[in-house]
DNA sequence: AACCCGGGGCC
DNA sequence: GGCCCAGGGTT
């Protein structure tokens, strides 16, 4: 029995029971694996199982706005996924005539599919015969062939490429993907794989070797970015400002409170807010992203000016107004943080 | 090809 | 602290 086949066995024996299989409905599909690019099956449910009852369709969606989707996508990162998710779903409407597209080369038209996302829908949906590479198949198949090309490199790309072109061949497309993705996320794990469990240990190259924990090989490594941030957060007649992150940066089309960024934790406080008293200032509050260390401080102010001259990208909102907009986690944890900013 | 984009879980 | 997660877009 070859490869495929046990994957195939093995998956139909094995496979978790999540929301959106037993569905090969393209909106459902796609909506679940925008939804897990680079974000752990357990951590999207909760957000897949909101996103359908909130948009239950391809139009609800198209015609909600990016606010919306933003904010029913806060806490769970890459939030450009959420801004594309939004702009494609008026693609879908706009230049597919609201029928979703059913072939990899027009899928992938759509903003936020990549090879990875187009393979997979049309596999899962149309069984098409594409192989979808993610995370998982780099490491089940680096292991089980020993194959060395770093995953993050063109030449490995295309080598896993091929191979995974040509193993999923005979094989019904949406079980086949499916089954390999599903080993690599339960057995054939990145640290303790459960290779005595595995249905192909007896043919896997590296666990011959006892050498799986070499493999996948990754050439880059990921640097971190310092940055410091202070917030000021003004009370002004018990309403607050805020303002809209715009550019090419983190967290884009989401709200925080004004922010001085600085090049040390050291602020000269600047003579722009020289007329606001500062109450409290907050511990340094260190924020991790996978690029960037954000050490951040908020401070708190209060101006009850009449003629208080704000920034003209600021709002001013009450605080239920205000968590009602799409927050970066950063932001949103200060609410609890800070009793102070609890909605009465 | 290199860089950028979040947050969480696990060791 | 480092690695990884059902990756994709921009430059």
């Amino acid at each position: 029995m070859n490869f495929g086949f046990k994957i195939i066995n093995w998956y139909s024996e094995n496979k978790r029971d999540l929301p959106w299989r037993n569905s090969s409905d393209p909106y459902f599909i796609w909506l679940s694996e925008v939804l897990l690019q680079q974000t752990r099956v357990d951590q999207g449910i909760g957000y897949y199982l909101r996103f359908i009852n909130k948009f239950p369709t391809v139009l609800a969606l198209a015609n909600s706005s990016e606010e919306e989707v933003l904010k029913l996508w806060q806490g769970l990162g890459y939030y450009s996924r959420a801004r594309n998710l939004h702009f494609a779903a008026n693609q879908v409407i706009n230049e597919f005539n609201g029928e979703f597209p059913t072939q990899y080369k027009e899928i992938i038209k759509l903003k936020g599919v990549g090879e990875y996302t187009a393979a997979a829908i049309s596999s899962i949906c149309f069984e098409e015969s594409v192989a979808v590479i993610d995370g998982n198949v780099f490491r089940v198949l680096a292991r089980f062939l020993a194959i060395d090309p770093p995953i993050d490199s063109t030449l490995g790309k295309k080598e896993f490429k091929k191979i995974a072109n040509e193993l999923i061949k005979t094989h019904l497309p949406s079980v086949y993907n499916q089954g390999i993705m599903e080993l690599g996320a339960l057995v054939c794990t990145p640290k303790l794989p459960d290779c005595e469990n595995c249905p192909i240990n007896n043919s896997c190259i590296s666990f011959s070797q006892n050498s799986f924990l070499n493999y996948p090989v990754k050439s880059k490594k990921t640097k971190q970015r310092k940055r410091y941030f202070n917030f000021i957060i003004i009370n002004h007649f018990d309403k607050y400002y805020i303002q809209k992150r715009v550019g090419k940066d983190i967290w884009q089309n989401m709200y925080q409170f004004p922010l001085i960024e600085t090049n040390s934790e050291m602020i000269e406080w600047n003579k722009a807010f020289e007329n606001i008293s500062i109450d409290y200032i907050s511990e340094t509050i260190k924020h991790i992203l996978s690029h960037q260390i954000i050490y951040a401080k908020f401070w708190f102010a209060k101006t009850n000016t009449l003629d208080f001259k704000a920034a003209s990208n600021w709002e001013l909102l009450e605080l239920d107004e205000l968590k009602e907009k799409p927050l970066p986690k950063l932001i949103e944890n200060i609410f609890y943080e800070y009793p102070q900013l609890s909605t009465k």
